[in-house]
RNA sequence: GGGCCUGUAGCUCAGUUGGUUAGAGCGUUCGCCUGAUAAGCGAGAGGUCACAAGUUCGACUCUUGUCAGGCCCA
């Protein structure tokens, strides 16, 4: 016999018992191959219309309602969209395998600013080349095309929801209830005209909104200006301590500013109630006179303005002066001290000049003092006509002139220049002013709306808890919410004035009602395109409509009524509102505030928060660092799965950092849990669960076991996906595939898997575990890897439906029973063995004794209880332990050679068997060849080929 | 500048009411297997718990401050 043909002869006697073997076989692609197989199942689902045949199987369930924040239909989608899509994908998914009907109704937010700007660049400006009409055509459309390429993205995903039928702010019937949601509001007295200051352009001859407004470098003047006290004994009367008489010269407290052409609208002088004052005998330019100054500014000042003799000749704090009458700067009028938190020691001088027409602060403290808000600047940023002194003026050119006069009033202490950063125009890159117009607001305290919308939000649950703390402290202290805008693609606030009193219509709420009609069925030009006669008949000429838009905030603020409301598959007020944490001072709270005003209560039951997406090192995206992500990329690149396995593996609750190496990870732990799941798929070839399925009174101890596993990691998961402890799920399924399933549970079967008889006890059982498993684990993932949940689910053995979405819990786990023999702890105890065993034939690998551990054979050294234990497993120890040979001693005969363990009472001597080894099992066994019909063979594999199979009892 | 939040191995995360030597998975290094094979198994290395003070017998954990970063305001 030649060599060739004794090899000959040898290979085909392996490939015949090899044959005999049932090797894992599958048609189930280790490689994912996302980017390719997603979009193709993407259109399997389109065609059976998924979303509706989810709502068919949930109909009648207890319902679960997750309403949909509008994203803004401008722009592509980026990785902050798609984590908070997949987050509330992975929720509407979890809870409907929880049990619940859980509808998904996705919406946009289509009104506003950045979609003019958008289209101004296309057609121009409203109003000049293009009426507003055809701009408002024209920002529809535009809208509409953003809506499209976000949803598809948004599909894309994996997210399931009712797409064809989103919620669109701009909708007619939407546009329609917006209307109708700020008329609720005004019937509940809410809503008051008042005149505010706001960003106002020059050159744009109009107000921004705070996204227009950047914030650059501008070299401005600064004054230091005295406002002489009208009454200075009264002043000295109010000092605590006035050591030397009452000093002489003027008496003035001195503010500093660096806008001097707001001074013609000053209205006050404010200082900080708990800050100390002192007035200074000083020995100025002029001669002498007395000033008033922060204490904690007082050698600054005086170094400032080139005062070096001066003494301290009274004191006081600031709350002491409240009240008193101070001489404006250079008109004929008195204008009070007053008190405002704003006021600090960071510059100036501690008293603030005020002029509630022109700042937000001064606004707001200008309420409290009932000041004016006088505005003598029109829409060009020039001084309207009657502005003594500087009628006509331009309000930027005007400060020098100010200065001016200032000199001439011998008031000016000091002018200097200050590059600070101040407001501009985000597209004429000038500095704007504020500047007071009339304006419709929904007043926070005139009917109590945030004192009701504070107690509601502690009864909000939030996730997480910092959450209420966050809006609570926003909602106490924000002023009244401004909600009109001079702006073009909008809702309109549809009122009629009274063109004398300034009153609303005495019958407004029939009027609302009236657009409202109007508007429903042809869209918010229905408002715009209204003469006044058409509704008020002979009246109209008394009234006059109303041109303001409303803030957007207020379009989805309101969607609690005008979606939830109208929606039956909706419930209000929702079970959940789910987005980034910048949304405690947007959505949140105009959700929140509108829906108090409107049903006095909130819209949420709970509200939960992400974090934004930033980079490797922490530091947000932009384009222009350059670290950008974008979701299209890596859907194109590695899938949606990949996403989403990036978003469940992120703790939301903190900054989401993404980058080549987070996903290349994460890519890494998709591999993972599609190749444990494609192992248990390969397996189960051949296993029809309903006639192969083992009762699990007669499973084999071990795959009990591993039902067991699955049985408490499911709860832990349906706990997790409750609390929204996503992170936490994705760690603990990957932890189960590495270390229950792969480092020891699977490992440990592929010997009875593959050398049993196919239709053997032995092999069903572990079949029917990870049939089990798999059941159970494809619904644990299809939050998450939707894709390939589905997958799985499609290579499934038995009898199914035809998508994973639909099902519940998988209920075939169970548990072990408590008094087992065979119970946790003892199969932890193996595992234990098993590690330190393993470290010692690691020490036989690394001296090149053996290379699989079945080479090797184990005498394991145990005190009497571990003895007991180990014993119950009888031979099948050695299956455990993956090796050959595993006999239990009594710990007393341990030899010198044995090596003790990590686990207690145990001592082990490894060796590499000198025993034949079996072609078929791999087991080097001393019955090798016993049988002489099959001489390469050990007596376990002769009987599980010729006999009726060898019998298993525990591994 | 203010409010809220974050900072534990190269990466993603655990770490119970303060209590032994701070854990896991990935990655990395080394080895094995070739009947999960562009897979699988094993072993090893890797941390001043951002930093600094304080409270305490004892601090990753509590307090204060600093630094870095995020969101929202100003």
């Amino acid at each position: 016999m030649t060599l060739g043909v004794f090899n000959a002869r040898r290979q085909q006697a392996v490939t015949d018992y090899k044959s005999t073997l049932n090797l894992p076989r599958t048609n189930f692609p280790m490689k994912g191959n996302l980017s390719q197989r997603e979009p193709e199942m993407l259109k399997r689902w389109k065609a059976m219309d998924l979303y509706k045949k989810i709502r068919e199987a949930c109909a009648g369930k207890p319902r679960y309602t997750l309403h949909d924040g509008p994203p803004y239909a401008n722009g592509q989608i980026h990785m902050g969209h798609a984590v908070n899509k997949v987050i509330k994908d992975m929720i509407v998914k979890a809870r409907t395998l929880d049990g619940y009907d859980v509808p998904y109704v996705p919406g946009w937010d289509c009104h506003g600013l950045p979609i003019e700007l958008q289209v101004e660049k296309k057609i121009g400006k409203p109003g000049a080349k293009v009426t507003a009409a055809r701009f408002r055509v024209a920002c529809r459309k535009f809208a509409a095309r953003q809506i499209d390429g976000q949803r598809t993205d948004f599909q894309r995903l994996g997210i399931v929801g009712d797409w064809d039928n989103p919620y669109l702010t701009m909708d007619y019937d939407t546009e329609a209830d917006i209307i109708r949601a700020l008329g609720k509001i005004i019937d509940n007295h809410h809503v008051h005209k008042g005149y505010k200051p706001v960003h106002w352009c020059t050159d744009c001859g109009s107000a921004l909104a705070e996204a227009e407004v950047e914030y650059l470098d501008k070299e401005s003047f600064t004054i230091d200006v005295r406002f002489q006290v009208v009454d200075p004994e009264l002043l000295m009367e109010r000092c605590h301590s006035v050591p030397d008489g009452h000093g002489e010269g003027t008496l003035s407290v001195v503010i500093w500013t660096t806008t001097p052409w707001t001074l013609p609208a000053n209205q006050a002088v404010a200082l900080n109630a708990s800050l100390d004052y002192v007035v200074v005998q000083a020995d100025g330019p002029e001669g002498p006179e007395r000033l008033m100054v922060a204490e904690g500014l007082l050698k600054e000042t005086m170094d400032r303005w080139g005062i070096e003799r001066y003494h301290v000749i009274a004191y006081g704090r600031g709350s002491d002066f409240e009240g008193l009458k101070l001489k404006h700067c250079f008109y004929d009028r008195e204008v009070p001290v007053i008190l405002g938190e704003h006021v600090t020691l960071e510059a100036g001088t501690g008293a603030v000049h005020t002029a509630p027409g022109h700042g937000l602060e001064d606004y707001i403290v200008g309420q409290r003092y009932d000041l004016p808000v006088d505005n003598p600047v029109g829409s060009d940023g020039c001084f309207v006509k009657g502005t003594e002194l500087f009628e006509g003026e331009h309000v930027f050119t005007a400060n020098e002139k100010v200065i001016n006069v200032l000199k001439r009033h011998h008031v000016l202490l000091q002018e200097a220049r200050l590059s600070h950063s101040y407001p501009h125009c985000w597209r004429h890159k000038t500095p704007i002013i504020f500047r007071a117009t009339p304006q419709w607001f929904i007043g926070m305290d005139q009917q109590g709306l945030r004192k009701t919308a504070l107690e509601e939000i502690r009864k909000v649950q939030f996730t997480p808890d910092w959450g209420e703390a966050r809006i609570k402290g926003m909602v106490e202290s924000r002023p009244d919410w401004c909600i009109s805008r001079q702006r073009t693609w909008g809702v309109p606030i549809a009122l009629f004035i009274n063109k004398v009193s300034g009153e609303l219509h005495p019958e407004t709420p029939r009027l609302i009602e009236a657009v409202a009609s109007l508007v429903e069925k042809s869209g918010i030009e229905a408002w715009f395109s209204l003469t006044p006669e058409e509704l008020l008949g002979d009246e109209h000429g008394d009234y006059e409509k109303v041109t303001d838009t409303l803030d957007v905030w207020f379009d989805s603020g309101v969607t609690h009524f005008s979606v939830l409301g109208n929606r039956a598959e909706l419930d209000f007020p929702a079970d959940l509102y789910l987005e980034g944490s910048d949304q405690h001072r947007g959505w949140f709270q105009s959700s929140l505030l509108t829906s108090v005003a409107i049903n006095d209560c909130a819209p949420y039951k709970g509200v939960l928060t992400h974090g934004f997406t930033v980079d490797a090192k922490g530091h947000k995206m932009s384009k222009s660092t350059g670290n950008v992500v974008s979701p299209q990329d890596v859907m194109k690149k590695l899938g949606a799965d990949i996403i989403r396995l990036w978003v469940v593996s992120t703790d939301y609750r903190g900054e989401m950092s993404v980058s080549d190496e987070i996903l290349r990870r994460t890519g890494d732990a998709y591999r993972r849990i599609r190749n444990t799941a494609r192992f248990l798929l390969a397996n189960l070839k051949g296993f029809d669960p309903s006639t192969n399925q083992i009762d699990r009174a007669d499973m084999i101890e071990l795959d009990r076991w591993a039902v067991d596993r699955a049985f408490q990691l499911q709860q832990e998961i349906i706990e997790a996906y409750q609390a929204f402890q996503f992170h936490l799920i994705f760690q603990k399924i990957h932890n189960f595939c590495v270390n229950e399933m792969g480092g020891f549970y699977l490992d440990v079967i592929k010997d009875r898997q593959y050398t049993t008889q196919a239709d053997s006890l032995p092999r069903r059982s572990c079949q029917t575990a990870m049939y089990h498993i798999i059941e159970a684990m494809s619904r644990w993932l299809a939050p998450i890897l939707t894709f390939t949940a589905d997958e799985i689910w499609g290579r499934i053995p038995g009898e199914r439906g035809e998508i994973i979405f639909t099902e519940t819990w998988y209920e075939g786990l169970f548990a072990l029973d408590e008094d087992e023999h065979f119970d946790r702890e003892f199969w932890n105890l193996v595992i234990s063995v098993r590690t330190a065993v393993g470290k010692q034939l690691e020490q036989l690998r690394v001296e090149g004794a053996i290379g699989s551990s079945l080479d090797a054979e184990v005498d394991l050294y145990c005190d009497e209880g571990l003895a007991a234990k180990l014993q119950s497993l009888d031979d099948e120890l050695r299956f455990a332990l993956i090796s050959s040979y595993a006999r239990v001693h009594p710990l007393a005969e341990k030899p010198d050679g044995a090596v003790g363990t990590e686990v207690e009472g145990l001592a082990v001597v490894t060796r590499a068997s000198s025993q034949p080894k079996c072609i078929r099992c791999w087991h080097h066994r001393e019955d090798v060849g016993t049988d002489q019909a099959h001489p390469e063979l050990c007596g376990r594999c002769v009987e599980n080929i010729d006999t009726a199979g060898e019998q298993r009892r525990f591994v």
